[in-house]
DNA sequence: CGAGGCCCAATTAATTGGGCCTCGGTGCGTTAAT
């Protein structure tokens, strides 16, 4: 049986698609897709991940729903689609004409579409749910998944609700794609979408042809004469990631004052100046785009050669995903960030955004005075919160139990109501004061990532292994391909006492280099992963104030434990020893 | 949290410094004004 399906999929990937081969891990993927199970896979940019729904969406005998954070990236998708004369696509969203989304609707409804492209803000319209459901999606497909997790929870709540989308959808199983989740985001993703028992196909994360550095400044001048210097002397192409737009125009003017061909790109610029300039950039026609976090989904360019932050970003989540974007050809490619501490302080400030008592006090007491399921649109305008805020609103509601929505009765519908209503109605003052926690809680998280960022740029280990343990995932004590492990890494407190001038490429001398890692490797029967300590990456763990966690990493005697209420938090392993800080607790839940 | 712009006072009267304010990242969708 499983045999069959292995040659159903492989006979058309190559009689649709004309791929003669498909790898492992796609094919178990589309094994479980195929078999009705929910999946959840993360893999590499450009090992296929479009893919495992292309080849069972010709196998299917029912439209498949792929929901794409970006219209640009349900575009492209359509374009890939449209090579093959076997798979019909069509796509619904704002950008295109009215007659347009009509025709698909049309296709969509006489069953003539295999592939549904639609962002996750459509699914949170009634309309749309309701005439996909006529439909019977066969598969839903949440591609760019991250975005569940570090999207839904404030930029664009509509992720955290797709959940209730596929139980109106009439509950077809999940493939949820990504390039870039550490393990609590899978959990995240996973809870987010209801999914069940999911299937786990997690290929590895290192990418040991990016060389990774860093070098600390505490002079913003001379960062920034640092960043001018290596952007012009890396080989190109390269993309220089700025904090912000007005730092992103400005590098860009000064490379390109240097004689460089560059451009600027944020959210900031008009559109048909960002679509030129990634396609310049696919082109090979520039040597460096200067970008906000706003450049690089669906960039998928093989021979960028560097990638240099002006600026620390808010996560290493975050950093990963676009440094991720160097190398792709597997050639020898860099990492480099240009940290200096008081960076971090704009990026605090993202995490600590900005609660809003007032919406959660109007949507709590509509609901306790309506005594019953409200329709969302209705709610929207009697609490005058555009679409957006009121999905937000909600998402914190629901998760302190106090508002049910989704559903009326046992009906899955787009309606919502409170839970509490007892003689007297819910206590609103009780209920907006538990969402704001259950907010607090989340920025807490989001502070915590910003601390293991601060981490990376500033720690005396290998920052390979220090970025793979964030990601849960076990290396050598050196990688050599690190600047701490080539020793060429200035101690990260030292203020700019390394001349300016651009470095010249000369490799650090064999004996530095022997001893660097041997001071490394430090050996202590303590640090070795797995060994003399109970506390293993993956491992649950009870700390008296932080509550329950679970381990992420143990390298260098130090562990980082996840908690689920506090976020990241790296303690000693001789302390914790010592003071008997960490309980152990039973297998992790699921 | 911190950078930058602005105003105003002080004083080596044309710069300097302090205090205060504002702003800062990701995209969907809808809508109003040309």
């Amino acid at each position: 049986m499983f045999a069959l399906t292995s040659r159903r999929l492989r006979g058309t990937a190559r009689r649709v698609f004309g791929w003669e081969r498909l790898r492992p891990a796609q094919l178990v993927a589309m094994k479980g897709v195929m078999k009705g199970r929910d999946v959840l896979a993360v893999m590499p940019t450009g090992a296929g991940k479009s893919a495992i729904y292309q080849v069972p969406a010709a196998l299917l005998d029912g439209p498949v729903v792929v929901v794409s954070p970006l219209i640009a990236l349900q575009r492209d998708q359509m374009q890939s689609l449209l090579g093959t004369d076997t798979l019909r696509a069509a796509a619904v969203n704002s950008a295109q004409r009215r007659s347009d989304t009509d025709a698909a609707w049309d296709r969509i409804s006489a069953s003539s579409v295999d592939v549904v492209f639609l962002a996750p803000e459509q699914l949170a319209k009634d309309d749309v749910v309701e005439r996909l459901a006529l439909v019977r999606p066969r598969l839903l497909v949440v591609d760019e998944a991250h975005c569940v997790s570090s999207w839904g929870h404030d930029f664009r709540p509509d992720y955290l609700r797709l959940g209730y989308a596929r139980e109106r959808l009439g509950r077809p199983p999940v493939l949820a794609l990504t390039a870039n989740a550490a393990a609590p985001v899978r959990r995240d993703i996973a809870e987010r979408l209801g999914m069940r028992d999911p299937l786990e196909i997690v290929a590895g994360f290192d990418r040991p042809n990016i060389h990774l550095e860093v070098k600390a400044f505490q002079d913003e001048a001379a960062k920034d004469r640092f960043v001018l210097e290596r952007a012009a002397a890396e080989e190109k192409p390269g993309i220089v990631y700025a904090a912000t737009r007005r730092a992103a125009d400005a590098l860009a003017d000064e490379l390109s004052g240097l004689g460089l061909s560059v451009a600027s790109y944020h959210a900031g610029c008009a559109a048909a100046r960002r679509s030129d300039v990634q396609d310049r950039f696919l082109a090979g026609e520039l040597d460096v785009v200067v970008a906000t976090s706003a450049f690089g989904m669906g960039i998928d360019k093989a021979n960028v050669r560097f990638v240099l932050h002006a600026s620390v970003p808010g996560s290493l989540d975050a950093y990963y995903q676009e440094i991720g974007r160097a190398g792709r050809d597997g050639a020898p490619s860099r990492a480099i960030l240009a940290y200096r501490a008081k960076d971090l302080g704009l990026q605090r400030f993202f995490a600590a955004g900005s609660p809003d008592a007032d919406a959660l006090r109007r949507v709590a007491e509509r609901l306790r005075d309506a005594g019953g399921a409200v329709g969302a649109t209705k709610l929207r305008a009697a609490c005058d919160l555009s679409a957006t805020r009121l999905s937000a609103v909600l998402n914190l509601l629901e998760e302190t139990g106090a508002v049910r929505t989704g559903r009326t009765g046992s009906r899955w519908t787009g309606s919502v109501e409170a839970t509490g209503g007892g003689p007297g109605g819910a206590d609103v003052d009780a209920v907006v004061e538990e969402a704001l926690a259950v907010d607090a809680t989340h920025r807490s998280l989001e502070k915590s990532r910003v601390e293991m960022m601060r981490g990376y740029a500033e720690t005396l280990d290998c920052r390979r292994r220090y970025l793979l343990g964030y990601f849960g995932e076990a290396a050598p004590a050196t990688c050599g391909t690190c600047d701490v492990c080539t020793g060429r890494a200035a101690d990260p407190r030292a203020a700019d006492t390394a001349p300016p001038a651009a470095r010249p490429r000369e490799t650090a001398g064999p004996h530095r280099r022997g001893l660097r890692s041997r001071a490394a490797a430090r050996p202590g029967p303590k640090s070795r992963p797995g060994g003399g300590h109970p506390y293993p990456p993956g491992a649950r763990v009870r700390h008296e104030r932080w509550g329950e966690g679970e381990v992420m990493s143990d390298a260098e005697g130090r562990l980082t434990v996840l908690f689920d209420s506090v976020g990241y938090r790296t303690l000693s392993l001789a302390v914790v020893t010592d003071k008997q800080l960490l309980a152990a607790l039973p297998a992790a839940r699921r």
